[in-house]
DNA sequence: CGGTGAAGTTGACGGCCCGTCATGATCGCG
DNA sequence: CGCGATCATGACGGGCCGTCAACTTCACCG
């Protein structure tokens, strides 16, 4: 057939070799059916058999893309983070003082988890792996934002690293609570792990 | 062969039929197995095979015992939370405070944690699965401590669950780095952890 | 005691999933 | 065009899965 393409040879951007833009269009569909899969079966259940057959790819070309399902969930989770680091930035660049990194960074942790949950986000039936580059990378920002304010004198001069984890740690914990509430109370979620952090147990306000 | 047993037709204390005996036996020896194989080849990469080629049974015996390989590891890990859980008693009956509790809980739970670290177990390799009984047994356990000293009215008035979910998530978060770092400061990072919870970021000595 | 039935173990079996690979189709490029 | 590189395909051997019929061992009773 002829085509447009010979009055278009240049697609201003970067519609690339057709070549290239299948072999994106099989990583997002293997991803896409991951998604999908895992959350309908579970972590565990699903095989990569599953995962392929949720696309209209043959099993060998998996491997061309994956290791296996670990790595396609991992994918998913570094994919998360990806998205979420930039946005993790923005705050740190924002505050001023550490009261308001704190809870502008939690605050934005919540907004994001509730519109992945909202998405459907397979990712709370999987096991939730640190140790992905991408997930690193994001425990880094945090520590990194925060020994920034140390280092200018806006905080005092505590451990960044456990400081990091606790925040982190307790963020996810309560995170998972919030989610499974209704309502989702994003606001007063997050406005208690920002107390606890900067206040402690005595700076909460009495409510419920 | 004629037996002692016609002499001593009665055991004191527990000594209950032989078959009894092996069924405990054979479950522990799976148990024991499997913290030794999931130690050594990570709990993704071991198979039900591997864990019984780790003791002398059969491969269809396992399955008298645990219906897969998760359901093992979920043992194993309601046998920690089973463990530790009477100490988290002890911590919530001897505090006068909240502030004896947090402080007392969180040391408790370093100390186990290391503990069960130089022994070599092998559940910092597996997903740790919060749904399992034993684990939400734990959980509301804290949660019930915090509930009965608000009540009492030695603490203000805070949401129990977020409250209890925030220590954990800090506590468990906290934990893994200070078992990473050598040597292993159990005291320095349970300090860490109270003195954030209970004063917040303010409250936090100026240290490292 | 010896016999009997329940309880539990064994390992072989069919089925499924794994990861690989030879084959063939498709694309980029000279 | 034509050639080489790239990549999709699906069949294949191997391994693990969970089951099950046969067998062994134990507890109980007459």
């Amino acid at each position: 057939m002829s085509e447009v393409e010979t009055l278009a040879p240049f697609d201003p951007g970067e519609a690339v070799g057709k070549r290239e833009r299948a072999k994106a269009a099989n990583r997002a569909a293997i991803l896409d059916a991951a998604r999908r899969v895992f959350g309908q079966l579970g972590y565990e259940a699903t095989s990569v058999r599953d995962i392929i057959r949720g696309t209209d790819l043959a099993s060998g070309t998996f491997y061309n893309y994956f290791k296996s399902k670990e790595e396609v969930f991992e994918a998913l989770q570094d994919d998360g983070a990806r998205r979420f680091r930039p946005i993790l930035r923005a705050q740190a660049e924002a505050a001023e003082t550490v009261e308001d990194y704190v809870g502008a960074a939690i605050c934005a942790y919540f907004e994001f988890l509730a519109a992945e949950h909202a998405a459907g986000s397979s990712l709370s039936h999987g096991p939730t792996h640190d140790d992905t580059p991408e997930m690193r990378a994001v425990f880094e920002e945090v520590r990194g934002a925060i020994a920034a304010i140390i280092a200018s004198g806006r905080a005092p001069q505590i451990d960044a690293e456990y400081f990091a984890a606790a925040a982190i740690g307790l963020s996810r914990e309560v995170g998972q609570r919030m989610i499974r509430r209704t309502p989702c109370d994003i606001e007063g979620a997050a406005a208690f792990c920002a107390n606890l952090i900067l206040d402690g147990l005595n700076g909460l306000p009495n409510s419920k």
